[in-house]
DNA sequence: TCACATCCATAAGGACCGCTGATGAACCTT
DNA sequence: AAGGTTCATCAGCGGTCCTTATGGATGTGA
């Protein structure tokens, strides 16, 4: 039994005016090609669906239970139709995110996706940078945030905005730096508080005061920036706070002070990723110009 | 946009797959085949829905759109699909009755109907003979129970059972005929009990007495037959009661006596009408066989 | 009662669709 | 660098589905 939505629509427009001739032109084709479908359709069936009597066209029971099934049919294919048509897209939209920026962007970036009806069914993976990059070359993500310039050429990046690191640390630990904050080379690296390795956050840290992490005092294993910030906060250390985090982060941990590098100041270049198979136009760019959007808003609030 | 079942196979076969090649082998087409449908399919959507990479194929967030509303058409061809295979079928059946049948016929009958899965959605009208005629006539109706030969050829009729009349009364009534029952044109019509108009049973109990309804006594306004019998069985007149209903009416009448005409017996035929249009073979009959196999069990009951 | 209209079925021809088989381009593997 | 993947493209062919034309059955009006 092979039945083809031509048929089922036909029929079901036969049902509808009970007449041949009517059914066909509201199909806009001739009666013949009406014909010839139900016939067709009766042929799979096995049974006629429709009595042909003087006076119109009659149901039989087998037509009426075809006709149950055949409108389910047709309502799936309008809801198929439609969720098509919708531009936004309608499939779950499957984005990676690092640990030191989704909690700092989302807030914004949400609202904003929601209502540009992109976030209707966003699954978003909070991970580090390399288990992102697997998952979205697997096809297990569309798109991913990352502060860390792919290698592989089989993925794309766009840039999405730029976020200077701050010195972060208690009020005395901070003071003690003297009036002008110093260029990040001539930082202790025995008073530097970093992430768990696998955040690029601690190897960016290092990086800018041309360091290496072996070089550190001690990686405290701190597994995420709030912890990190309350630890400085209380003295124990300096860290690099990207200003992205920066507001959530002083409202959070009371006492951390934060001071700006002088320029050229220490920063990470955030990135939206995709395969380089992804078509490049359509829900990508949308999705990167909410997100650079939301970070303008979290840098300026 | 005008998607087709066929493409929307394709696609499922290539989003399970993950692979063009074995997607085709899949649905048994080569895959250029399949490669112009997905193409197609992506013409008709307006993006892509499967990013095209080295190592396989991905879904796009659209993909994965189109995938969930594309299982939801098969899901509902596949139910269709199902219930055109059922034999014996999955339509209403809309059964007319008329009043003096039904509720004797339908105690035994209902449970075979069951059974034998005819009665899965069974969709019963009780009326008197003209108002089933109408109904079926313009397709309400897929068949009735009557006890009338249809007057136009546009209904078809096969004979389910006779229906013999007994003459019932209150004890003393009935004996006071004598020993023998009386022939029926030897009743005394101002005796008799008859149902309202447009019961066909009234109209052919006096046919048997060589009667018009004029000369009948009253017409009681008793609009069905279990009122009728109470009043006979209070001794209020004598009444013509069809074998059919015999028990039950009996059983509910206390004091009602019934007795058998001699040979020949007064009867009536019951008949199953469709539209002459209508298939004779395969729901019908199958109906009209458990319709006599009820009766016989009425009958010997 | 006969002509006519209506309705659906059927037949023949043509346009288009979709499949196959062959080929090509890009990529990965050895 | 060669060979084996992968998917895309093309030409040719067969089938599907449409249209126009026609036929048979039924109902209707003069």
């Amino acid at each position: 039994m092979n039945l083809t939505l031509r048929q089922l629509r036909y029929f079901l427009a036969l049902a509808e005016q009970g007449h041949f001739t009517r059914a066909a032109e509201m199909m806009h084709v001739t009666q013949p090609a009406l014909s010839m479908q139900i016939r067709a359709l009766e042929d799979e069936v096995g049974n006629p669906v429709v009595e042909r009597t003087p006076s119109g066209v009659v149901l039989t029971p087998q037509g009426r239970a075809l006709e149950l099934h055949a409108r389910r049919v047709m309502a799936a294919m309008a809801g198929l139709d439609q969720a098509m048509r919708q531009p936004g897209r309608g499939g779950r939209l499957m984005l990676g995110m690092i640990p030191t920026v989704a909690p700092y962007l989302l807030p914004e970036a949400l609202p904003i996706l929601r209502a540009r009806d992109i976030g209707r069914d966003l699954h978003l993976r909070e991970a580090q940078t390399d288990r992102l990059i697997e998952e979205l070359s697997q096809g297990r993500l569309d798109a991913a945030v990352v502060a860390t310039p792919p290698d592989s050429d089989e993925l794309a990046a766009v840039p999405l905005f730029t976020d200077p690191f701050l010195l972060a640390g208690s009020q005395d630990r901070i003071a003690r730096l003297g009036t002008l904050c110093p260029e990040p080379r001539d930082l202790d690296p025995g008073q530097l508080l970093l992430l768990d390795e696998g955040h690029c956050l601690g190897d960016q840290a290092l990086e800018v005061c041309g360091l290496g992490r072996r070089s550190a005092r001690l990686d405290l294993g701190a597994a995420s920036l709030p912890t990190l910030c309350r630890l400085a906060a209380q003295g124990m250390g300096l860290t690099f706070l990207p200003r992205l985090a920066a507001h959530q982060e002083c409202a959070a941990a009371p006492g951390l002070v934060t001071v700006a590098f002088p320029d050229p100041q220490p920063c990470r270049e955030v990135l939206l990723l995709r395969r380089a198979t992804t078509p490049a136009g359509g829900w990508f760019d949308d999705l990167a110009g909410i997100l650079v959007q939301a970070a303008e808003r979290v840098m300026a609030g």
